[in-house]
DNA sequence: CTAGGGTTAG
């Protein structure tokens, strides 16, 4: 296949030419460091006018003898015209030479234009140099122009020409004019052979370097080793390991740098073992290891994590005399790094005696995979001062490190940095700038970065989709996705990971469901991470048959695995559907494999949900036994369990046990003291925590909000909402509705109704919903009716509003408003409670009850003990909370009331345990006051401590009282 | 005419 291309040019005369040229300066640069080409225009313009001084010497054939100027030089060249000296080209052509051999800008553009001014540049051997060096500096229309200017260009002319279109990376071009030059019959010859494979490796053009390994062998140069270690290399980078192997073993002979080829290949696939073993045979074959060598072994050595053999490949190039090769420098720094020894990469880095960019980018790189965020932006500031510029890759080193240190500030400083350089929109660069501001919560400052992207690639839109699915913003993720889909990005294993986490974060199992076919399609579904989001998705959408199915398939198992499967059960918050199938999968996992930290806070907050202290407790001694040093998460989920089961002496044995407290601990403390009532404890520990210098981030002050709420403390609740905008936090939409709450709960409905209208942020459900909620409890229809009006806007589906007003009428006597409300609820929108469930660990065991306990296989003796109770309380002056709404008789409201699951958790939990031991009882939703009332009777007459724990707080029954004081 | 292989990577 041909593509038309550029037609030769007319010839011009030399002359003629000489003055086009000047006008059109050649040496029009793109690169970077060389700044200055206002003074070759100028220079080629003054050139032209310069009055030629006669030459001192005439010596020509002296090639050493360099004119101090090329102008002087073309003085000689006129004396030699004036003389009629014979084959004046070939004695000008060797100070054309001299000139050309020196590599600055200006000798280069004045020889160009006196060449080109007095036609040597037609000169195949002139010609290819000037061709060569305009493609360097990049401009290969000039280089272009002057191939077709030439009347018979020669094999080494066009080698100079696709050489210069592979350099300036239009490789397929390139490729072009080897096809062209074989129609205009010029014979390849080794030298474009090698020029050609060159472009065929760049551009990973397979199929041409096939056709053209033919040709060489139909030339006969499949011998040359020069272009065997082309061939090589070109198979290599299309990762044809097989034929780059049949080339290597073809060779006659095979010298160092074919043996670096083929290393350098195997290590690019991250072949560490093959390469080590190859290096071996290389050594056996007295081919002694050049720099180049060194450096795909230390990449062999980095790829299979051997420190070992990267300390044997350190000392063995220092006895090549190779110490001082800043190549190897900066491989050993990246070696050190990925082996694990951040302080040796250190050692390596400070003793370099002379440091390129590399040089850095390896050392920060080093600094983004050890955590060590300060070092790392000390190293980016430090390589500035030195004036060395950061590239492209040292700002995805140095963002990565601020990204896992959620260092937003810093952040935000190298994100300036990045603009004033000019690069933030580069699709590295952005990927990750994007990735920081995810990293740090900050997903409005994500987008922005994001949207300015002109090219987002798969990566990019796995970031930002990933971003809001991992902050709850499950259903902006999915839009995200589909946007995704509409731009024709090209899918990946990463972004499949990313769309499988929207659907995941917004509980949208069809959208799962569709891109689990796009996995498929693209043969991607049985790639590990794809896998593992799939079973994640799946567990968590409630498709559990799917997520089983998908894991038992599974050939290989892995930690991973098995956390994909134990979280997307266990997330199944608030209503804990998949907690105890979680539960079974932990013990039989930790059969096969070890368990990580993610593992132990997933199960561990099932644990929580469930109320299940036993195996919260088995758990905590499985991590004592395993002797493992766990991570601070570990041992917040642990504190968080034991608070959440109500057991403070566990949870402070915890705490006490940790070396040092993060601001999850304070969090988590605070949030766990408020929710067992201990307000004091929480305000004191909230002081404590400044102490230490931690600072307060917007989850402490929802705990401390919430503990206030939880004691009545309005005035403080007030304290504490200024506070945090003194902290520099602004307020979220959590915070005002816990304000709500607790402005509401303290009794003042008609400020907390200001509060809700008058707040700077769109009002929720929840806050609404707060309002209602108190309304009801002090029986105010008038706001009540008001806060059930907007609730039933913004989400006619929900039951739990309609449950409420109906509730608050009944309460104010309003039993028509009641039935009526009921009515609509029941028949217009469909709107349906939802269900109630409530369990209780005997043993080690858990059991799950619900309303009525329907399809529930219970004994006699649960009914018999209900019955038994029901009596029981009553004589101890405990009074069924009848809503007269129902339309049904008192008898048959009584008897529902009993259906209750927290009641059936009770009286199972009662006839399974021994007597006096305290029973645990979690609740999905909030328990009601029914069973709130008859469990503090209940706790009086079997003399049991009993713990609800329900999604507000914990109550602790002991002796006919709760912990709440009843204020729930 | 001359010659090849390469560090840092979302």
């Amino acid at each position: 296949m041909l593509r038309e291309f550029a037609p030769p040019e007319l010839y011009i005369h030399p002359v003629d030419h000489y003055s086009n040229s000047a006008s059109s300066a050649p040496f029009v640069l793109h690169r970077s460091n060389q700044g200055c080409q206002s003074n070759v225009s100028s220079q080629i313009v003054c050139t032209s006018s310069l009055s030629w001084i006669p030459p001192q010497s005439t010596n020509l054939t002296e090639k050493t003898l360099l004119p101090t100027s090329f102008r002087e030089a073309y003085g000689q060249y006129k004396y030699l015209i004036e003389e009629e000296v014979s084959d004046l080209p070939s004695k000008f052509q060797n100070i054309v030479e001299q000139y050309l051999l020196c590599k600055d800008l200006e000798t280069h553009a004045e020889a160009y234009c006196i060449v080109c001014g007095i036609g040597l540049d037609l000169y195949n051997y002139i010609g290819s140099q000037l061709i060569t060096i305009l493609s360097e500096y990049g401009n290969v229309l000039e280089a272009t122009r002057l191939f077709y200017r030439l009347h018979d260009p020669d094999a080494f002319a066009w080698g100079a020409f696709i050489s210069g279109y592979t350099s300036n990376g239009q490789e397929n071009l390139a490729i072009n004019l080897y096809y062209q030059m074989i129609q205009t019959n010029v014979e390849p010859n080794s030298h474009i052979f090698r020029v050609v494979l060159k472009a065929c490796a760049n551009a990973l053009a397979l199929l041409d370097g096939w056709e053209i390994h033919s040709h060489i062998i139909f030339s006969d140069r499949d011998s040359n080793i020069f272009v065997c270690s082309a061939l090589l290399d070109m198979y290599m980078k299309c990762h044809r390991l097989e034929d780059a192997r049949g080339v290597f073993e073809d060779m006659p002979e095979h010298d160092s740098v074919t043996w670096s080829t083929l290393l350098a290949g195997y290590a690019s696939q991250d072949l560490g073992h093959e390469v080590l073993d190859l290096f071996c045979q290389m050594k056996k074959g007295g081919i002694s290891p050049t720099p180049v060598t060194f450096i795909s072994v230390l990449k062999a050595c980095s790829s299979i994590s051997s420190l070992e053999e990267g300390q044997i490949t350190h000392s063995s190039l220092i006895e090549h005399g190779y110490e001082d090769n800043i190549y190897l420098g900066n491989s050993l720094i990246d070696m050190y790094s990925k082996c694990g020894l951040f302080e040796h990469a250190q050692i390596v880095f400070n003793r370099l005696h002379v440091r390129d960019v590399g040089s850095w980018n390896a050392m920060i790189g080093s600094c983004a995979l050890h955590g060590r965020l300060d070092e790392g932006i000390y190293l980016f500031e430090k390589m500035q001062d030195e004036g060395v510029k950061p590239m492209i890759i040292t700002y995805v080193n140095v963002l990565k490190a601020i990204a896992d240190g959620a260092a937003l500030d810093v952040g935000r400083t190298v994100h300036s940095s990045a603009i004033m350089d000019g690069i933030e929109s580069d699709v590295f660069v952005g990927s990750m700038l994007v990735h920081v501001y995810v990293h740090c919560g900050s997903l409005e400052e994500a987008y922005a970065i994001f949207n300015n992207i002109p090219s987002p690639n798969a990566v990019t839109w796995g970031t930002i989709i990933c971003g809001y699915a991992e902050h709850g913003l499950g259903t902006e993720a999915l839009l995200l996705s589909k946007k995704m889909q509409e731009n024709g990005v090209e899918i990946d294993q990463g972004l499949l990971v990313a769309v499988l986490k929207a659907s995941e974060s917004s509980s949208c199992l069809t959208q799962g469901q569709s891109f689990h076919a796009l996995a498929v399609e693209w043969d991607m579904q049985h790639d590990e991470l794809v896998g593992n989001a799939l079973i994640s998705m799946y567990a968590t959408c409630g498709n559990l048959d799917d997520a089983i199915n998908l894991f038992n398939k599974r050939p290989h198992r892995s930690t991973m695995a098995w956390n994909a499967l134990i979280s997307g059960l266990a997330s199944q918050s608030p209503d804990y559907v998949h907690g105890r199938e979680a539960l079974t999968a932990f013990w039989q996992m930790i059969q096969v494999v070890q368990p990580n930290e993610i593992t132990y806070m997933s199960i561990l907050k099932v644990c929580s949900n469930l109320c299940a202290l036993n195996q919260g407790n088995m758990i905590h001694a499985h991590l004592i036994e395993g002797g493992l040093r766990w991570e601070l998460k570990v041992g917040n989920a642990l504190i968080a369990m034991y608070l959440k089961c109500g057991n403070l002496e566990y949870a402070s044995c915890v705490a006490n046990t940790l070396p040092s407290w993060d601001i999850v601990t304070f969090n988590t403390v605070i949030e766990g003291f408020g929710r067992s009532g201990l307000v004091k404890q929480a305000l004191h520990l909230f002081d404590e925590m400044l102490r230490n210098n931690i600072e307060p981030n917007d989850s402490t002050f929802i705990s401390i909000l919430s503990a206030c709420s939880h004691d009545g403390l309005v005035e403080k609740g007030h304290e504490f909402f200024e506070l945090m905008k003194l902290h520099g936090i602004g307020p979220k939409i959590d915070h005002y509705d816990l304000m709500v709450d607790l402005i509401g709960r303290a009794g003042y409905l008609n400020e907390a109704e200001d509060f809700l209208e008058t707040m700077p942020l769109t009002t929720d459900f929840v806050g609404w919903m707060a309002m209602l909620t108190h309304c009801n409890r002090l029986v105010n229809v008038d706001i009540g009716r008001r806060s059930f009006s907007v609730l039933v806007k913004m989400d006619p589906s929900n039951a739990s509003s309609y449950v409420l007003m109906s509730n608050l009428y009944a309460d104010a006597g309003m039993l028509e408003d009641a039935e009526k409300l009921d009515n609509i609820r029941k028949s217009t929108n469909g709107a349906i409670k939802k269900p109630g469930k409530a369990f209780i660990e005997i043993g080690n065991k858990v059991h799950e009850f619900s309303v009525g306990c329907r399809g529930q296989d219970l004994s006699g003796p649960v009914y018999a003990k209900l019955q038994e109770l029901r009596s029981q309380l009553k004589q101890n002056g405990y009074k069924p909370h009848i809503n007269m709404a129902q339309g049904r008789s008192s008898k048959e409201e009584e008897s529902m009331l009993w259906e209750h699951c927290e009641k059936i958790a009770i009286a199972f939990g009662l006839i399974n345990t021994a007597e006096g031991s305290t029973l645990r009882v979690s609740k999905n939703l909030r328990v009601c006051s029914d069973c709130h009332d008859a469990t503090k009777a209940i706790s009086k007459v079997e003399k049991r401590e009993i713990f609800i724990v329900d999604t507000y707080r914990v109550h602790h029954f002991v002796g006919g009282q709760c912990s709440c004081q009843d204020c729930y």
